[in-house]
DNA sequence: TATACTTGTGAGTAATCGTTAACTTACAAG
DNA sequence: CTTGTAAGTTAACGATTACTCACAAGTATA
């Protein structure tokens, strides 16, 4: 299949506008106004490269869909087992969250709140696509019984995914004021290896 | 210390509306308009019982913290034992948020994405309580030695809340299409409990 | 050189937002 | 009978929203 819509460099240029307003300044701020003041351009020319603001939303879910998904990709290629591949992309992912300040969480949000039924089924298919990716390799640890062989994948994936969305939500409610060490994501690693309970 | 802002029965009324519109429309949907219409008031009879927008969203965060927190309070009464509890506060709180479809988690991303600082601190201490139980049931559960006594508590307490946003961002973005059946949490807390990795 | 396409400007639109002002009504107290 | 107050209505406010359009300047092509 051919690539039906090429992403033009202005068109790069305005969603990296738009990351930057929602890093620094929230969904709230992103708006046609403040995202031409950003890269110096009137609220009209902006017109010529996308035809509405679901449009650069749309984008958006792109963007992420790619470097997040890549990133995971470059993670899990890096281990050489299920275990370390895990171990990979937990730390790739918080650091990925971390330079982003969050991004995808308040997109994914932001999505949810426009119940706009294309969007969702976007940003849905986008973390479907990451869990697929974290099923595969808890499979395949079952099969070569790393993991527990009597195990929910798919629940276990979802966890996975909470590991990091419940760090990224405190450390984003606590206005990013502590620092996400190696040593804590170590520790969060393991309380998803060996679990709570004493063996 | 008396009460000083005791909450009237009209402010109750709002709120609740408030939250059938997140409920059902999202939070974007959620304008002074809408609010007045959902309970037949015209928009300036709302303003007799508040005094802005951000505070009915004030008074939805108290919602939460009273509603969240009692619940979580008696799920940890009915546990007889550290691991108990965590289960149940493990189903209470997802019944929680299923009942309330994701509401606290609307809410909370809602306030990420409006940065300010006021509502910010206030979500950010209903979740530091909420993670201040859960750090109790686990540090109980280090001590009497139903719990691996190297772990990070604070860490494990954020897992645990990561175990229930991700179930529920997941369930809102396929539109809570799926239902979260009893033996699903069952094995979401086996996942926390146990871990993925074979003993 | 003439023509067409792209990309930009600047001024506009209607709609919607939170909020407020001026006024009315029901009711209770003295 | 007067006065005060709480709670409502109606109508508007200024600001902001996403979005449009007539027009100009540059660039590439014929």
């Amino acid at each position: 299949m051919a690539k039906i819509n090429a992403v033009t460099e202005r068109q790069k240029e305005i969603i990296d506008a738009a990351r930057r307003i929602i890093g620094s300044r929230g969904m709230g701020e992103l708006t046609i106004r403040e995202l031409a003041k950003e890269i110096n351009l009137t609220e009209g020319a902006l017109y010529r490269h996308f035809k509405s603001k679901k449009e650069i939303i749309s984008l958006l879910i792109d963007d992420i869909e790619n470097s997040l998904l890549t990133t995971i990709e470059e993670a899990l290629n890096k281990g050489q087992d299920p275990l370390s591949s895990l171990h990979e992309i937990l730390f790739h992912h918080i650091s990925y969250a971390e330079q982003r300040k969050g991004l995808t969480f308040l997109l994914i949000n932001e999505v949810m709140g426009l119940k706009n039924a294309h969007l969702q089924k976007k940003m849905y298919s986008v973390i479907e696509q990451y869990l697929k990716k974290i099923r595969g390799v808890l499979a395949g640890g079952v099969e070569s019984r790393v993991f527990r062989k009597n195990m929910d994948v798919a629940l276990a994936s979802l966890a996975f995914f909470g590991l990091v969305q419940s760090l990224v939500t405190f450390w984003s409610l606590s206005d990013f004021k502590f620092s996400i060490t190696k040593a804590r994501i170590e520790e969060l690693f393991a309380i998803y290896k060996e679990g709570v309970v004493r063996k």
